[in-house]
DNA sequence: TTGACATAATTAGCTGGCTAATTATAATTC
DNA sequence: GAATTATAATTAGCCAGCTAATTATGTCAA
């Protein structure tokens, strides 16, 4: 996500901002720092998926399939949830139907249709991952109080209600 | 990175947590809730770095670029600053040195060596995007007091050093 | 001075995202 | 009830990362 792994001194940021005044040093300092922690966390989680032989992507799948009633779901509401294409859902669930870990149940009534059901192996698999991956997020945090937490949701909340301005205004551009 | 939108509600982390006593909660949650904000704002960096014809990698590129005294860096350098391999740096420049922004210099004495130079129309660009990238930034923070970013930054070093915690233990899997 | 090793950049080929187009089926409307 | 429109999943092809292999060059020690 964020690769960059040469964040700005404070040096390099003051002589940024004397060139570009709109600059503000500590907001664009913590923003860097939020992506750096939460790329490396991602990575981090990836290293523990991948230990069991998953990735993010279909990891998720497994999760979403579990959190339902009967473990069954479709294509198209899963790629929603996940927030990936549908045709991005179609190749997770290939992979995940490859390894037996789900399976596709085709509809009798509706032919378009395509239930993706959780298989015993994959309910197994997610017994063997989601202590492992509790167990190290719990230490990762460790020493984060629940204050700290709560603090912590609450600013990132500020964050995100402030995306939508940094979405907006700007809109230069042409050529490249 | 995170792509999953559909982030846990109450009852469903409940749920899991009475499956998998291992599970903490709060940590869990805000885990999610810090890769979920990670995300939307590097897609919004995104979105705002593509009305300028870039891409974050290659702006990364010319920000580093722009770091240094006159202008000039290595490829390999370049890699281990952005965080990316060197076979993507040589891709990234490429793009660069066609659209005009960066250009390869070829060293006399040791002809293993690429230097890599921000051009004019290079600095030109950034001199476009910059503004307008701290313009939105500052809106995006504002609601963040200078309080709250102190905090901010102290608990994201404490999750940085939990993440060594993260990576640790744990060894099983085979297959898939 | 030459053979082994080290270093720099690039190329080749893989993967997992994406969008757009396609295939199949259902629903609606004239 | 035939034609149009809508919906579901998939396929095809693009792109930006990656690792491993390759090409080219330099360094050092016997």
């Amino acid at each position: 996500m964020l690769q960059l792994r040469d964040l700005p001194s404070k040096a390099v940021l003051d002589k940024f901002s004397a060139r570009y005044p709109e600059a503000d040093v500590s907001a664009v300092s913590s923003f860097l720092h939020l992506l750096r922690v939460a790329s490396d966390l991602s990575l981090a989680l990836d290293a523990c998926l991948s230990q069991h032989g998953l990735l993010q992507g279909r990891w998720w799948v497994l999760i979403l399939l579990m959190r339902e009633e009967h473990g069954i779901s479709l294509p198209s509401v899963l790629a929603e949830k996940a927030g990936v294409s549908r045709a991005t859902m179609t190749g997770l669930i290939d992979g995940l139907e490859r390894n037996g870990l789900v399976e596709r149940i085709f509809d009798k009534d509706d032919r378009r249709r395509v239930s993706i059901r959780l298989t015993a192996a994959g309910q197994e698999k997610l017994d063997q991952v989601m202590p492992d991956y509790y167990t190290r997020l719990r230490q990762c945090m460790a020493a984060v109080s629940e204050e700290e937490r709560d603090l912590f949701n609450g600013i990132l909340v500020k964050l995100n209600a402030g995306i939508t301005a940094f979405d907006a205004s700007g809109n230069r551009h042409p050529d490249t």
